[in-house]
DNA sequence: GAGACGATTGGCT
DNA sequence: GCCAATCGTCTCA
């Protein structure tokens, strides 16, 4: 069984990793959930950061697997990624929250459970990632993130937000899920 | 140093 | 569905 402290568990394509990440618990001082929502970012991805190669701000992108890459997104929301191999990461968009919910109500300024972490930046407040947060491992410390014993029902989709790329069904969610930040094509 | 742009969100029509 | 807010990062001069 793989568990988020293994590298070898980062080793694959990021796609792969990207639906198996569906239904981790993920938090930060005790305050977080379970991950619903996911999308695969890699390294000859147009859409990527990673696409032009290592800069100073992506270079978390190319450090160890298991850490964690957070950009501030627009000037004002932060955005929450797993690194897997070199110029990959997995981009978490959605939590469903689990534990220390009242202080997301409090971070988010509103009461709705559905609300509190459906999206990239919702879920960085919430928990209260920021930058101070980019490049930390995920396997110890505040930072938390815990495998499923197995494999969630997922959901694909096209990626959210991003000009290049589009094609890739490269957006992960677990199935039925209501605290997607935006619901999946139906399927079947 | 200047200019363009973005893996978003929340409010308004 | 449309659009403004807001600023770090990158590109080019």
């Amino acid at each position: 069984m793989s568990n988020a402290f293994d590298a070898r568990f980062y080793d694959r394509h990021v796609a792969d990793v990207a639906q198996r990440l569906i239904g981790a618990a993920l938090s930060l001082d005790g305050v977080g959930g379970m991950i619903v929502e996911t999308e695969a970012y890699d390294r000859d991805d147009p859409a990527s950061h990673s696409f032009a190669g290592a800069t100073a701000r992506n270079a978390a992108m190319f450090g160890p697997a298991g850490h964690a890459y957070v950009y501030r997104s627009y000037g004002l929301h932060w955005c929450f990624n797993i690194v897997c191999r070199p110029g990959a990461a997995v981009l978490v968009r959605a939590l469903e929250p689990v534990s220390g919910i009242p202080a997301m109500i409090r971070r988010r300024g509103m009461e709705d459970l559905r609300s509190l972490c459906s999206g990239p930046g919702k879920l960085c407040q919430a928990l209260a990632i920021g930058g101070e947060h980019n490049g930390l491992p995920l396997a110890h410390g505040s930072l938390r993130l815990e495998l499923p014993d197995r494999p969630c029902e997922v959901t694909a989709g096209t990626r959210i937000g991003i000009s290049k790329a589009r094609d890739h069904n490269w957006r992960f969610g677990l199935a039925g899920s209501k605290f997607v930040s935006r619901a999946f094509p139906t399927t079947r």
